[in-house]
DNA sequence: CTTGTAGTTGAAGTCAACTTCAAGTCAAGC
DNA sequence: GCTTGACTTGAAGTTGACTTCAACTACAAG
């Protein structure tokens, strides 16, 4: 489309999805990479979008950018990223979604007697206090995963 | 306990789980009251407990804050709400679980697609783009319900 | 009455994930 | 060569839900 098959900042937003700014912040926290025309004008090389894809799948299933971050630095250095590579990433977050699905039927189906009884007790209520612990503030055992939780 | 029946933000604090700077905070947006006593000290009546247990409950569905005042304003202002306000309450909830759950369960189930073929194309790839829509980011057609969408 | 713990306030800070702004530079079509 | 729209930067602003701070006051036990 362009001279080279480089792409700017407004092709990778258009076909991304993400604003021109959001890139720029995914650059300045080490997500993507860019390289520079003479002009200092950012041009992204098409696995870009990719990685973009990437993480906006991650943030779809609730990983911080932190996160994201982490994982995108497994990727291997030197070579483009093979379809391997990016499934291997993937595969871990099926773990998180069961985890994410199997507490919010939990909270769900704790609800379903909740309104049976209208206690709203904070120590019973399922919705409450969904785990049936009394609330310990410690550092262990979250009832609901990192996305969702609120932690006090 | 006390002389009265009152309760001191400490005890609520350490009833509810909710740090004592959160009790402040509710209190300021007009989430829950606290009478005073004669050096301006709260004091909160036992049906405070039920009103943060709910907040809480709400909290873990993935209510905003505004949204759980909406709901608490509500309630009947004369008397003490009956089981069956917060029943009803707790009632619409059931229908927003159901939509997270589904969201959720919906890119897993991408997910397993997915893994197998390692694209995360940005047009076709469930998680990426889940429900199969060129991004649009109007607001109509969300795909995940809001407490755990990244709207871009 | 003294002491120490618990409580009070408004203002400011925090965190994540960006967005917005101002002031200027680059690239491309005519 | 000129104009216009795209691009650049660092700094500051945004949002939600609180937390932290400093400076001060209240309450209850001894």
């Amino acid at each position: 489309m362009r001279p080279t098959d480089l792409l700017t900042v407004s092709d990778v937003a258009e076909r991304s999805g993400f604003a021109p700014s959001a890139l720029r912040f995914y650059e300045r926290e080490g997500l993507v990479h860019a390289t520079r025309t003479s002009g200092n004008q950012r041009r992204y090389e098409r696995n870009v979008l990719r990685r973009l894809a990437f993480i906006r799948a991650a943030r779809n299933v609730g990983l911080s950018l932190e996160e994201v971050a982490a994982a995108l630095a497994t990727l291997p250095e030197g070579r483009t990223p093979t379809r391997a590579d990016w499934t291997r990433l993937s595969r871990s977050w099926r773990h998180r979604l069961d985890d994410q699905i199997a507490a919010l039927t939990k909270l769900r189906d704790g609800l379903d007697s909740c309104i049976g009884c209208g206690c709203l007790s904070l120590k019973k209520c399922a919705m409450s206090n969904p785990a049936d612990v009394v609330a310990d503030r410690g550092p262990g055992a979250a009832f609901l995963p990192a996305p969702l939780r609120r932690s006090s």
